[in-house]
DNA sequence: AAAATAGTGTCTATGAGACACTATAGT
DNA sequence: ACTATAGTGTCTCATAGACACTATTTT
């Protein structure tokens, strides 16, 4: 067992608890540095993508990692999160979800750090630009376990070519995956990675993509549809070469 | 947004890692404290019961808190988890799971304290003594929600006397049921609130106490004789005053 | 024998999977 | 008219709930 500090700092019992907080000493303690990743999920071109940032500076030089960050004294993790997000991917308003703590002592060769994971999820038409390319550097998920085995992952770029992860951001990334997985059934997250408006072709896409299976139609369209969360909007598909498939929208309810 | 420090010490970036990590200044930055607390979980008398300490300093003094302590700074989260059960419940060998973590700048009035909280669970055998009496001091545990809905719950010494919970702690406890209600459908947590060898009806009544609700005898017992997890041990109760029910124990397989 | 719970057999309702069929857009 | 997918109706199978019934122990 390692040798650690005593928790409690020296004790004067008979203070008012007034009396203690103002002579408390916050720095009495070594302390771990504690950061934010945020793992931020798309689902398209039957995958899942993330986006992740090139390490400039030592360590991991040339790696790419999770955007992420140090959480300020005075900010809660929540807020953090949200933070790195909106500075990394430019955009606000994500369904974001606390995820995972991972400290393991020698995962940064720098120093302890502590990290708090996230992830958060989006319409993969939010990241995308006029152009049809991606707004930002997103990298394609590859999960080499079924079902919610767990484990880490790779990932490569647009053209298949694998990328090289800093630190432990392929186990972060695996967690985010198993976890998606695992609330996919029973909760209404999947509705976090489509537009507005959908049809039911794509919602059972986006479950198909994260599950990294393909699922019965008849079944699917079933369940959905007396499940409460879809309402119809009346409207329909355009342009489409077949006949055009009804738009729902979710409906919390 | 608050206000916080940069994100990346002013860099060198033409050194190489070695040169960089050595250089490296661990203690540039504020950081927070970082603890663990553990809601060890017991199923008994028809209740959750959870290891509480009475707060014997301020802030909260009287108050009852889950046994925590800080991480110390060459350890795993896991294994202060470990460490602070041990000391705090006398044993060792508990299943040991991360829940949750805890990080409202408020939560603590000191200083910016964020908490790794886990979760723990044992039969409640393990914890009674020949004078069957508890060995050492739980709190019953009263959930004033249904289902998975979460939130903060409330505790009670074994004579129903409410008990006043020190920081987020009704919150963290709360979560913890809220964890354990929604992984009792799929996993194998519940044969960890029971001993080695348990009936079905030791089985059902656990399950029965997590969920807060009754279930049907027929197709639980069908259920948990088809999911392959029970081995039966060829042995019955004994001195029960009916007809004695088959011992089982838990398979993994 | 009475009491109390263990354990079995069977019927029914529900939901998933399978499959055949009809509907409707673009080309 | 052809093609591709949307959407409907129906059959079957697996599982949960309900309930009746038998089995086995202690008192």
């Amino acid at each position: 067992m390692p040798d650690i500090k005593p928790e409690t700092p020296p004790e004067t019992p008979n203070t008012t608890e007034k009396d203690f907080l103002e002579s408390y000493d916050a720095t009495a303690f070594d302390r771990p540095s504690v950061t934010v990743d945020v793992v931020l999920l798309i689902a398209a071109k039957d995958a899942l993508w993330t986006l992740l940032v090139e390490r400039q500076e030592h360590p991991c030089l040339g790696c790419w990692a999770l955007p992420g960050g140090f959480v300020g004294l005075e900010e809660s993790l929540d807020s953090a999160a949200t933070r790195v997000l909106a500075k990394k991917a430019g955009l606000e308003g994500f369904f974001l979800e606390q995820l995972y703590t991972f400290g393991r002592p020698d995962r940064d060769p720098r120093t302890r750090v502590i990290t708090v994971a996230y992830y958060a999820l989006t319409a993969s038409e939010r990241l995308i630009g006029q152009n049809r390319e991606w707004k930002i550097e997103l990298a394609r998920i590859v999960v080499p376990w079924d079902g919610e085995a767990g484990g880490a992952v790779t990932v490569t770029d647009a053209d298949g070519e694998p990328l090289e992860l800093a630190f432990d951001h392929a186990e972060i990334l695996g967690t985010a995956v198993q976890r998606l997985r695992g609330k996919l059934d029973y909760s209404q997250i999947a509705f976090q990675l489509l537009p507005e408006k959908f049809t039911l072709r794509q919602l059972q896409a986006v479950h198909e993509t994260v599950l990294g299976r393909t699922l019965n139609k008849d079944s699917f369209r079933r369940r959905q549809l007396a499940s409460g969360h879809l309402e119809a909007t009346g409207e329909r598909e355009r342009q489409v070469g077949y006949r055009p498939a009804a738009l729902y929208r979710f409906a919390k309810a």
